[in-house]
DNA sequence: GGATAATGTAAGCATTCACTTACACAACGA
DNA sequence: TCGTTGTGTAAGTGAATGCTTACATTATCC
């Protein structure tokens, strides 16, 4: 034997260099051959990395909610309370997700959705969004609020940065006009406070 | 002079099937051949109906809109107050968008947003439906509802429909799922009634 | 009926793209 | 040091695909 493998530590380098790529173009116009050039290497070596296209695909797709998590848990870490975290959260989405655009690769994954692999890697993202948004919405509720369940407010909110993401894209609100609407349909949906009481 | 074209009348005939293909299979992933080919006519005649397959995709997007509100408009002639409208139109969209599945011509598109093209067609697309439900809105809305502003809440179910298509589309949320979803969250972005009080 | 223009059919073409093969070199274990 | 195995470079390949060209046929108007 000779010379241990370093595949796994390279495809953990390189991720964040795929998603970015899938991200600008998508999953069918990003060539397989530009994405061996961001990642500086060539084609060959991405076919060692990953056995196809598709699970390089995958992979960018479970590194958005790796990535998401991480910054959602940072930036919510020391809040004094639930209803801060949630108003961070709202005014985060509605301003920086576009910056890294990632949500784009869902774009993409969506149109793909036929394949069971894909749509499976793209409902296990959601399914931990949902989740995570969901114990967030639990904790900032009060008893009696007249809201949606926290279940389901969590699919909203999710809907929510959907069409913040959506009206970014194609430049129909600027970014007060998504502040806005995130903070208004948010605190809306979450229950508990009136629109526009936290910043 | 000879034979008088029909070419406007042909593009309108098989708008709705290229509209289905795309839907189907995507911007990228449907081909002109396989196009071609379910309008019942060569690759040919498609170009001399639509300059290239971008203007093709960029029809199917504008349909999108006008089968959509014809259907909404149909769906709310004979209601007897708004908020009958508004809610036959939530629960006409947990339960039968997908049906057409035409929301992933969007997607679709959204995966192309650096064309300018089609960009703008998504955005005109978004700009009609968001002023359509801006309109229920405004007439569903009591005075003292503690609600977002309409303009803002038309941008939050737009969201919801979205949310609703993508956890039909991943198989999250089952028919009763979505419907109490658009239900609850709905009502409570529309503002001036409980939620689950219409059905 | 003949000229003109639209329509239908078929084949082709240049390019792109996912993926492969071939091979030289480098590193690590024995 | 030798042999095995991982890594880097280069070129290629077969299929798919957007779009075009060439040409025969048909319908309409004068």
């Amino acid at each position: 034997m000779a010379r241990p493998s370093q595949l796994a530590q390279k495809r953990k380098e390189l991720i964040p260099v795929v998603a970015h790529a899938f991200a600008e173009a998508g999953y069918r116009r990003m060539t397989t051959a530009e994405l061996a050039r961001r990642c500086g290497l060539r084609e060959n070596v991405l076919y060692r990395l990953w056995p196809d296209k598709k699970a390089m695909f995958m992979a960018a797709i479970d590194y958005v909610y790796e990535l998401s998590a991480a910054t959602w848990r940072e930036l919510i870490a020391d809040a004094p309370d639930p209803k801060t975290s949630t108003s961070r959260l709202l005014a985060y989405e509605a301003g920086h997700h576009g910056d890294f655009g990632l949500y784009r690769i869902v774009f993409a994954g969506l149109s793909e959705t036929d394949d069971p692999d894909i749509r499976a890697a793209l409902a296990r993202m959601y399914e931990q969004f949902q989740q995570f948004i969901r114990e967030l919405v639990e904790a900032h509720r009060d008893k009696d609020a007249r809201s949606p369940e926290p279940n389901l407010a969590a699919w909203a909110l999710i809907g929510l940065g959907t069409v913040s993401n959506i009206t970014h894209a194609l430049r129909l609100l600027n970014d007060a006009g998504r502040t806005k609407l995130m903070q208004q349909a948010g605190q809306c949906l979450l229950g508990g406070s009136r629109p526009g009481r936290h910043k």
